[in-house]
DNA sequence: CTCTGTTTTCAATATTTTTTAAATATTTTC
DNA sequence: GAAAATATTTAAAAAATATTGAAAACAGAG
């Protein structure tokens, strides 16, 4: 098996589970192709590269940018843009976790917290079902906080803590 | 505000962070629903409270069971069967970690290893490249090992390692 | 066994998301 | 400032996903 066969067949496989993350195909596919690259590519490289439009490499390129997974760099005495992917697993692992934070814990919270701060008008003909309701949000709301902290921590954390080892104590 | 419309929002707001977790709108509505439904539900109330198909219903039911999101019941005297939601949020929590990191990442741990067991045909040709490919791939898979084990230790914890407090200690 | 209510399956349809290609905008160089 | 190169936006096409509705399969009661 060649390099250029292993780095086919992996940019292939971050392409079936990228999806699954919640980033396209396409997006996966220049991820991987850039995380394997031996030097900076530029659009119209990738676009030749992967076989697609140049609109769709642009795209893509600004998304896995405000992911934190690749980086714009600029090349002595060229005039167009280069890219080069994170290879830090570790930052580009918490580049994720910081948006997935912001775009799905924090909205629900806001949503928990604005359930539980309006009254509810019709309590007395429900009482338990009120009940019910108040105590299911309140402990969504539990989990949600506790699992925010959780994400800060791991953000703010250093590198070392997952590579050189951890250890989570349980009380 | 009424406990329905409560209800009613409660469900909405889910049924908009459901798709960036990866279930689809209607498989959020039908878990929020559950989740905060009084009593057990059957498949056709289900679809008369959220205006949707009975196959609709019956394809998310099946899903949602997959996921270990919601049981299905049995009532006395009733013939069909009635469903509730797993209202325990750290099992309801585990068994989606447990699902993703099977789909997710042992399929990826595969494909590393699968790369780095086979070995590189012209790596003489292109020393460099073949260097560069094979230590990213292997940070790769230290980073991915080292995840896979935290889920596992994750997983295998106590609920009450959430609810009541947890430390991680940093080395 | 047969009838009835229920669940499951699946091809057709609708919706959403992704991709393209072309137009538009921006930047750099002279 | 004009020309050339690069980058971005957009409207339409294509592809992928989700939903429906109707038919088939199933299960329990008589």
């Amino acid at each position: 098996m060649t390099v250029e066969e292993k780095k086919k067949e992996f940019i292939e496989a971050w392409g079936v589970l990228g999806p699954k993350w919640g980033i396209s195909k396409t997006m996966a596919h220049m991820h991987a192709l850039l995380l394997v690259a031996s030097e900076p590519l530029c659009a119209s490289k990738i676009k030749e590269l992967l076989n697609i439009s140049i609109g769709n490499v642009n795209q893509n390129l600004k998304c896995l940018i405000q992911w934190g997974l690749i980086n714009g760099v600029s090349i002595e005495g060229e005039r167009k843009e280069f890219f080069i992917a994170e290879k830090d697993m570790w930052k580009a692992f918490t580049n994720i976790v910081k948006k997935r934070k912001e775009n799905e814990l924090v909205p629900l919270l806001e949503i928990l917290g604005k359930l539980q701060n309006i009254p509810t008008s019709d309590s007395a003909n429900h009482p338990e079902e009120s009940k019910n309701f108040d105590a299911t949000i309140s402990e969504l709301t539990v989990f949600a906080k506790k699992a925010d902290g959780m994400l800060d921590k791991f953000i703010s954390a250093e590198n070392s803590w997952l590579l050189k080892g951890y250890r989570m104590m349980i009380r």
